[in-house]
DNA sequence: ACTTCTATTGAGATTCAATCCTATTATGCT
DNA sequence: AGCATAATAGGATTGAATCTCAATAGAAGT
C-alpha cells in the first residue's frame, strides 16, 4: 500500500486550516499558506487539502461556489449564507441512524451524509430588511 | 415587479425535466431539449432551469461535479453514488422542524436545508466487492 | 392587426474552482 | 550515504456556470 510522506508543505496546509474557525475555501488557505512561504503552488494546496480530508485530519465541506475545509473532523452540519457566502457550524447532532436506515431501504452502502442549511446570516438579514425585504 | 413570460424554450426545458426521473444535470437537459430543437443555446437552458427552480416548478439539487434538476419540487433528500455519480431520492421525510430549531439557535433566517447521502449504489458496490473491496 | 415595452434569446466570450501534466525535488528507509 | 518513489512547482487544462449584447419575440394595450 501507498505510503504517505510528511512534507513541509502538508504541515503548513494543516496548520493553516487549524488556525481558522471560519470554514475557509481552498484559495483562502492558499493565501494563508503563501504568507508563510510564497513558493507553494496552488495545486499543492488543493492536493494536500484532499489528502488531509481523506485521512480524516480535517473535514471537506461541500458548499455552493467553492468547497470549504474545516478543522472539526467529525461529521456535523453547516449553515450557508446565501447573501455573503459565510459558512458556520450548525447546532444539531449528526444523525448517524439516518445513514443506517437509508442504507437498509435503498441497498446503497452509505459513507456519510452532508446537510447544509441555506438562508441569511443575522448581518445580511438586517441589511435585507433595511431595503424593505 | 418583474413579469415572467411563457416562452417556447422555457416550456421545452420544463417538459424535458418532467420527462425524466433520474435527476439530470443541466447539460443532460440541454441535450434532451436540443433533440426537439437544436437551435436552443446552452445559456438559455441554464437560465430557464434557474427560473423554474426559483418559481418552485422544479427543484435544484446541489451535487458534486454538477448540479441536478428534479421534477419533484417539494423538498426532499438525495443519494449520491461516489463511483458512478448517479443521484436518487432518499426515503426519508424532510425535517422542517430542523429549520425552525437552527433558525432559533443561530439567528439565521433559514430558507431550507439540503441533505445528500454519499456512498455506493448497489451496482457499484457489487463491482467494488469483485475487486476485493 | 399594429405598436410599444421589455423580457428573453442565441452565440460566443468569460469566469473560476479544481484537476492534470511533467520534469525536478526531497522524504523515509535501509 | 544511496535508493526508490511520493510529492512539488509551475503552468496548462478542464468543465460547470455565468455573463455580454445585439437581435428577437411575448404580452398587453389600442
Amino acid at each position: 500500500m501507498r505510503q504517505i510522506r510528511n512534507t513541509r508543505q502538508r504541515q503548513l496546509v494543516l496548520e493553516a486550516v487549524r488556525a481558522r474557525t471560519d470554514h475557509p475555501s481552498a484559495d483562502e488557505i492558499c493565501l494563508d499558506v503563501r504568507r508563510k512561504d510564497p513558493r507553494i503552488s496552488r495545486g499543492t494546496v488543493y492536493r494536500n487539502l484532499n489528502v488531509l480530508a481523506e485521512s480524516g485530519e480535517i473535514a471537506h465541506v461541500e458548499a455552493p461556489s467553492a468547497d470549504r475545509y474545516d478543522l472539526r473532523a467529525e461529521p456535523h452540519y453547516h449553515l450557508y449564507c446565501l447573501s455573503c457566502g459565510a459558512v458556520a457550524d450548525a447546532p444539531l447532532p449528526y444523525q448517524s441512524e439516518d445513514d443506517r436506515r437509508v442504507a437498509e431501504e435503498t441497498g446503497f452502502e452509505i459513507r456519510r451524509h452532508q446537510t447544509i442549511f441555506e438562508g441569511l446570516c443575522p448581518a445580511c438579514r438586517e441589511k435585507a430588511e433595511q431595503f424593505g425585504q
